[in-house]
DNA sequence: TTTACATTTGCAACAGTGTTGCAGTAAAGG
DNA sequence: CCTTTACTGCAACACTGTTGCAAATGTAAA
């Protein structure tokens, strides 16, 4: 994989952001550094090269956060919970909260997607 | 709210699936019977009566399906887990199953989005 | 049964998200 | 500096979901 511009700046947006961020959010951040399409792509190869993680928000759109356990160890967990703040419309990765459930025999889990949504300790206030 | 047509025939198909369904898949059951955006304004409507639960699938589409425990008690509970099969694409909620869990101090839980992927127990076999 | 009116519907048009093909550009190693 | 191949931009597209408005329809009352 190499490194251009776009995926740098990329990197460094999401390094510094300590929200998750949707390809739309981040090309406006990068105030047309390069193309909307380019977002998508760098995006993907950072998901393969394991810098970032993935999901689903609960309005359907796609959310990417740097992961945090996974680049000093290079294992994978993301099992853990996002949080969708309805007032601030903040995704954050609650990387401590860790669902318990059983699912019924021969059901065959692979991925879990689970985003909580509320208030944010910053709106609470 | 009105009994109609369209909205019958909607609760019909809700009614007699096993698996939840988005509005789209809805639309292509119904053969033409009404407009792609009477679909979204009838489960709408239902989802304010109670009829029906939505949540988004992992691939960001909503899904809509009856209230199980809903219509008997009145009380809704809409904790439980939805499974998405990779194989067939069927998504179905798995009632039984809520997930535990405990979020860090501040943080106010409104509603939960628990959807799990993997292989179904009909595509395991 | 007819009337009246609010609710529901269809249409058209739109916004937003995500994808693809292809031609041109640029990174990286030799 | 050259070559190769990955990457980018553009244009176009598919799909999902929404909105305004005029026409149609359900419902309850006259």
């Amino acid at each position: 994989m190499r490194n251009t511009i776009a995926k740098t700046e990329i990197q460094k947006l999401l390094n510094h952001s300590d929200v998750a961020l949707s390809p739309s959010e981040i090309e406006t951040q990068l105030h047309g550094l390069c193309n909307r399409v380019t977002v998508y792509r760098v995006l993907e190869r950072l998901e393969k090269e394991g810098f970032v993680h993935k999901f689903t928000n609960v309005d359907g759109v796609l959310k990417y956060a740097v992961c945090q356990d996974c680049d000093t160890n290079h294992i994978h967990h993301h099992n853990h919970a996002h949080f969708n703040c309805t007032k601030c419309g903040d995704v954050t990765c609650l990387e401590t909260v860790e669902p318990k459930f059983e699912v019924p025999v021969n059901y065959e889990v692979a991925e879990i997607n689970f985003t909580l949504s509320g208030i944010c300790p910053k709106c609470a206030k």
